[in-house]
DNA sequence: ACCCAGGGTCATA
DNA sequence: TATGACCATGGG
């Protein structure tokens, strides 16, 4: 990993963003009504296209399902049928399940907001089926923390960027970023949002341009 | 037909 | 600690 304290590197990371950020302008992010709609969309979303996640979320909220109470008295092939859009979806059923089980036995939301944010990191990562990259969306997103997400994007965006070499452990990549980025909970939320949306929607339109160095084989990144 | 998606777990060495 | 197998639908 490259030197992230010196002033070249700050400064790279902030211009990113601002290239971003004009560029795409407010992302809003994360997509959901609830802190616990967004819970359930980090986990529905592991390694899943987001127009995937809809669909199985739509079918909860078709069947008044999208409830930690309800999900974790449903039956089990039934959620499973439920979420079978999102792929993955016996996987994901007990993930769900799992998600929902701890959410209620540790209080609930207003419990859960009272904990100090490595502690409900820690707590995440307990439950079978949320992974680091889970747990940070759900602790940003649905929580409101300082904690910068790390997914397969950021990674190749900054490794391409010359600040990381790509293969960094997750959490030292993580706490770097932070230590220089934050804390700052706005800019995390939306930095992680355009680096998504940049993903999404500029470089399958147009595979050549700049952006495309967040695509897995970038012909202009190797 | 192929590639990819807003990962994570488990078995194995 | 570090790989590899596995999970599975849907859009480009």
């Amino acid at each position: 990993m490259i030197n992230l304290s010196s002033q070249a590197s700050r400064r790279k990371l902030r211009s990113v963003f601002d290239d971003l950020s004009r560029h795409h302008g407010p992302q809003y992010w994360w997509p959901g009504e609830t802190p616990f709609e967004i819970m359930v969309g980090a986990v529905l979303t592991q390694n899943t296209a987001w127009s995937n996640v809809e669909k199985a979320i739509g079918n909860l909220v078709a069947r008044n399902k999208l409830d930690a109470a309800a999900i974790v008295a449903a039956r089990k092939d039934h959620l499973a049928g439920w979420l079978r859009p999102s792929g993955y979806f016996n996987v994901k059923a007990a993930r769900l399940k799992n998600f929902c089980r701890w959410y209620l036995e540790a209080g609930g939301y207003e419990v859960l907001q009272q904990v100090e944010t490595g502690a409900l990191r820690q707590a995440l990562l307990g439950v079978n089926g949320v992974g680091k990259e889970t747990a940070d969306d759900i602790l940003l997103y649905a929580f409101d923390r300082p904690v910068f997400v790390i997914d397969a994007y950021t990674r190749r965006l900054f490794a391409r960027l010359g600040l990381f070499s790509g293969d960094e452990d997750y959490d030292a990549m993580r706490l770097a970023i932070e230590q220089v980025l934050g804390p700052d909970v706005p800019l995390f939320n939306e930095y992680h949002a355009l680096i998504v949306r940049h993903a999404r929607e500029i470089c399958r339109v147009r595979p050549r341009c700049s952006a495309c160095v967040l695509q897995p084989r970038c012909p202009a990144s190797q």
